[in-house]
RNA sequence: GCGGGUGUGGCGAAAUUGGUAGACGCGCUAGACUUAGGAUCUAGUGCCGCAAGGCGUGGGGGUUCGAGUCCCUCCACCCGCACCA
């Protein structure tokens, strides 16, 4: 029989399902309880284009381990679920006016059916949704416990709220070591003179979820908020509208009491180094002082932070964000006009655009002055956009003598610049490397930059001028979207805007039904629109708002412990059976974003005594991106007469900004022109064809003018004229017109084959362009392979014998490799293994049952439906319902040991011989032997052995002079 | 700029602790079987050279009997962060 993998591979799909083969089950009370093992991939968004080849890399890589681990008789847990929420689905409504949660439901079905196919050992049963009510019901519980917390900080964990309102009406603030933005101290007294709303307020500023004023990318033309993706060059992607910052009330996760412990727990962490660094970059601890300026004529103190109290010497200006709150009140008379006019070319400015040109530098006096308490001086107080707010203090000590981007404002407007550090010791050494001895610098000349630093933090303690400080890059996460397609807040709003949780009882409060997904006005999100909805009894508002994305993803992995819970997010019982992750899978776009967020949720369940681990993922691998190749089509950008004129040019000219790469098809550009080459005038016609937006658009090509299907030569040879094009390696893309489905893969070559090739093509972690080039080889190995148990005229013909000494060793060779392959995920190098496992098995014709069914076991994890009809035919064994069940093999050295090995034997280090030696020859035989060799005569006669060097099983080499 | 990573045949790549560089596959070459081949099989295939031999893991230098692997230095590319006080 042929091997058919079309006709095979459904039948055992059909078959696991039917018998629920993957079903994973908690362990029951009084059962005996297997070890555990989970592994997890990160579940996809399920998008509109469908899965590509792009996505099933790392769900093949987690796959072969998930059946590996449970051949090895672990409960394997391996489930899939999609993350439901998001902005595309909107996006779509808004255009098509299709429900997102119809699209939604359609992606996720076309996504299951394209999972089904590669043949994954996923528990269906255990499917979660991030936009079922039943999944987000505790999404929003979760929320409500967040914000029924604070952090305290000498507990070094979360703690619940009303610990803390007790504390309140008992000693005030003064004595509380939280997170907080709370800035105000107050008494007991105070506390509980305050009324309902101000002490609302107050909790606020402690508790983990809490309500602030935040900027939002704000753009006026399209009455929306949008998202920083959705900004490109300060203006919006959609229709190049200004966009600018806007002060909202929104949600926010303290995800910032969190940092010391997101930082610390890192170390213990299996992760790979760039990622550990990305994440501790993004948390960005730094030490220093806090301190405060006093401001001549004013009550004031500026509060800044600073890492370097030793350059203090040579603070000459202070400098705060131009939406720093002291702005207002420090602007004098005389600089009111052009402070107003500096921050109005501000506020015109989105924080990419800040971001981007970081090279100009800009600036206002505010006409105020403060004093350096260590020098007396006055010094001025600027503003300037290089200050941020949401970073430190909002407010800087400006040194130019050792700070580039201080030194730089300096020179622009004139400031003083004081020498403060003697570099001369350290050449070459940077304003920022912290080397160097003070001058200039009262009592602090002479030292060395670090002691320094530590002299100054003691005198601005003791002197009571500041504080040694931690500062952190992190900032706090904010959960407010004003979107539909999200998990409502389970929060309601009183007449005096104060917050009130709704009760586990209430939840969960669905997402309530909308026929029009557009923002509502002034950019809130469309449920402010359903004033039913929004308006509850007692004069209560419901917040409009929805939660982020990362909400819903943030704690999933908890939830495929106890899936259908009706009355927990999760079990106990099941949470302290599976612990934590022990594999996670998924690409580095999610280093920081969802892998930071799904931490901290974490810690704060750990708090909450919710879950046994204070980490939730042991061990993470980062699948590369299947990159696709991206063909453009180099047209100019300018516009003549309201159209677009394309100049059809050559590479040289189309470098330059005024040219558009508008990214086309792949098989466009096969079939019109080759890719790197030019397309031909037909190709024009063919192009307006695919892409009608552009049927307006002139072409003006070196002989001729092309405009609404007409051509107009002013020159002969006009078909001879061409379009650029050029192709690039990049993201598969809808966008990018280059998405291979692995449906049409699976359905030419199988899912076996599919899964192997994918393996094959190099490390998981490695990204790298799809290309079929390979497929057959892998494709033919199959085809060897199912041949090993079939004879010349296509019978299963497999004997009962026992097997050679030769056939043991080929076997043992290939479970070893792909064992210990296996383990140190290089799942890439195992396929060679099999594959030389069966060439070497067909040069010896070996069909016997003893090597064959160990062989379909080594396969099994990888190419699961083989290995089943193989295990099936072989006659497998009685309590197997499928070759997974079965125990996977583990070799035996004794069958690899060797009676004689081939030695190299080299002459000063470059291999001139071989010779075959007993496996159990000692050293010094070896050498005797080596030297006796006739092969080796040539090289060392007439000249002298200095050395040899003998490597037992491993190489000879004779040093000679 | 800072941080992380990668660099090996025509191509994807292997080489787990310093010990035969290029496993395995693609492609290519020749041959066999075929009406035919985009099927299958056999042999070959790092580069230069008729050969002996020489040269080869981004460049240069070093340690070592021996370096793709360790150290120094330079270069290129990719990813992440980026006015972080």
């Amino acid at each position: 029989m042929e091997y058919n993998p079309r006709q095979i591979e459904k039948k055992w799909r059909q078959y696991w399902v039917e018998n629920k083969i993957y079903k994973v089950n908690n362990p029951q009370a009084g059962q005996k309880e297997k070890p555990k093992f989970y592994v997890l991939d990160m579940f996809p968004y399920p998008s509109g284009s469908g899965l590509h080849v792009g996505h099933p890399l790392g769900y093949i890589a987690s796959d072969i381990f998930a059946r590996y681990k449970r051949m090895q008789g672990y409960n394997v847990l391996h489930p899939m679920g999609y993350d439901a929420f998001g902005l595309p689905a909107e996006q779509y409504a808004i255009q098509t006016g299709v429900h997102p949660s119809k699209s939604t439901a359609d992606n996720i079905a076309r996504y299951r059916q394209q999972l089904d196919n590669l043949g994954f050992s996923f528990d269906w049963d255990r499917e979660v949704n991030t936009s079922d009510p039943n999944y987000y019901k505790w999404t929003q519980w979760i929320f409500l416990q967040l914000f029924d917390h604070y952090y305290d900080n000498d507990a070094k964990k979360a703690l619940p709220i009303e610990q803390l309102e007790q504390r309140f009406s008992h000693e005030g603030n003064g004595r509380v070591n939280a997170a907080t933005s709370q800035e105000e101290i107050f008494s007991a007294e105070d506390w509980n003179d305050f009324s309902v709303a101000e002490r609302d307020a107050v909790l606020m500023n402690y508790r983990l979820a809490y309500r602030k004023t935040g900027y939002v990318n704000w753009c006026e033309a399209l009455g929306t908020v949008l998202a920083n993706d959705e900004v490109k060059d300060g203006v919006s992607e959609r229709g190049g509208h200004p966009v600018e910052r806007k002060a909202m009330l929104q949600w926010s996760l303290r995800i910032t009491a969190y940092a010391e412990r997101l930082l610390g727990d890192l170390d213990g962490l299996e992760w790979s180094d760039a990622l550990k660094t990305m994440q501790r970059n993004w948390i960005g601890r730094s030490e220093g002082a806090q301190m405060f300026f006093n401001v001549v004529d004013s009550e004031q103190k500026i509060e800044i932070f600073t890492t370097r109290p030793d350059t203090i010497f040579g603070a000459t200006y202070m400098v705060l964000a131009p939406e720093h709150p002291l702005v207002d009140e420090l602007t004098t008379a005389g600089q009111r006009e052009k402070i107003d006019a500096y921050l109005k070319y501000v506020t015109a400015r989105s924080d990419r655009e800040r971001q981007a040109d970081v090279k100009v530098v800009t600036g206002e006096f505010t006409g105020a002055y403060a004093i350096n308490p260590f020098t007396n001086k006055q010094i001025p107080i600027w503003i300037g956009e290089y200050v941020l707010m949401d970073y430190g203090t909002g407010a800087i000590m400006a040194v130019p003598s050792d700070d580039e981007r201080d030194h730089a404002f300096a020179t622009k407007f004139e400031l003083e610049i004081i020498d403060v550090i003697d570099k001369s010791d350290y050449p070459g050494a940077g304003m920022q490397d912290k080397l160097g001895k003070l001058i200039n610098s009262d009592f602090l000349d002479g030292m060395e930059v670090p002691d320094a630093i530590e002299e100054m933090l003691k005198r601005i303690e003791n002197e009571d001028l500041g504080k040694r400080r931690v500062n952190y890059r992190l900032r706090d996460a904010n959960f407010s979207r004003q979107r539909y397609w999200g998990e409502p807040f389970p929060i309601r709003y009183d007449a005096d805007g104060v917050s009130h949780p709704l009760t586990v009882d209430d939840l969960p409060l669905e997402l309530p039904d909308l026929d029009d997904f557009k923002p509502a006005s002034g950019g809130k999100s469309p449920l402010a629109r359903l004033e039913d909805w929004m308006t509850e009894e007692e004069g209560y508002l419901r917040e409009t708002d929805t939660m982020p994305g990362f909400a819903g993803s943030s704690w999933y992995f908890l939830r495929y412990m106890d899936a259908d819970n009706p009355n927990e997010f999760a079990a106990q019982d099941a949470i302290n059976y599976w612990r934590d992750v022990d594999l996670y899978v998924g690409g580095t776009e999610h280093a920081v974003g969802h892998l930071m967020y799904s931490r901290m949720w974490h810690k704060f369940l750990y708090d909450k005594g919710l879950v046994p681990t204070v980490e939730p993922f042991r061990k993470l691998i980062n699948q590369g991106m299947i990159q696709g190749v991206i063909e453009y089509l180099y047209l100019m950008k300018s516009k003549k007469e309201g159209f677009h004129h394309f100049k059809c040019s050559r590479m040289a000219e189309a470098a330059g900004d005024d040219f558009a790469r508008i990214p086309i098809h792949v098989d466009f550009v096969q079939e019109y022109g080759s890719s790197n080459s030019h397309l031909n005038i037909d190709s024009i016609k063919k192009f307006i064809d695919w892409r009608p937006d552009y049927k307006d658009a002139i072409f003006e090509c070196s002989f001729g003018t092309y405009h609404r299907g007409q051509f107009e030569a002013t020159k002969e040879g006009a078909e001879d004229s061409r379009l650029y094009t050029h192709s690039e390696v990049g993201k598969m893309s809808k966008r990018y017109h280059n998405v291979v489905n692995p449906d049409d893969v699976v359905e030419r070559y199988g899912s076996d084959c599919f899964r192997l090739y994918e393996m094959f093509l190099g490390p998981v972690e490695q990204s790298k362009p799809w290309d079929t080039k390979g497929i057959d080889g892998v494709s033919k190995f199959l085809r060897k392979f199912w041949g090993l148990f079939f004879n010349r005229d296509g019978e299963f013909d497999v004997v009962e014998e026992a097997p050679s000494k030769e056939e043991l060793k080929v076997l043992h060779t290939a479970i070893k490799k792909v064992n210990s392959d296996i383990e140190r995920f290089a799942f890439n190098t195992c396929v060679p293994a099999f594959m030389v496992a069966t060439n070497n098995l067909r040069d010896l014709k070996c069909n016997k049952r003893d090597i064959l069914i160990e062989l379909v076991k080594l396969i099994a994890p990888f190419a699961p439906h083989i290995a089943d009809e193989l295990w099936f035919r072989l006659g497998g064994m009685d309590d197997t319902r499928t070759v997974q069940d079965a125990e996977y093999p583990t070799h035996n050295e004794e069958y690899l040991k060797e009676d004689a090995i081939r030695y190299p034997i080299a002459i000063n280090g470059k291999t001139r011989h071989f010779a075959e030696f007993p496996a159990d020859a000692s050293k010094d035989e070896l050498e005797k032997m080596a030297l006796q060799e006739e092969g080796i005569a040539r090289w060392i006669d007439g000249k002298t052995i200095r050395k040899v060097i003998v490597v037992p099983n491993r190489m000879v080499n004779i040093v000679v002079g």
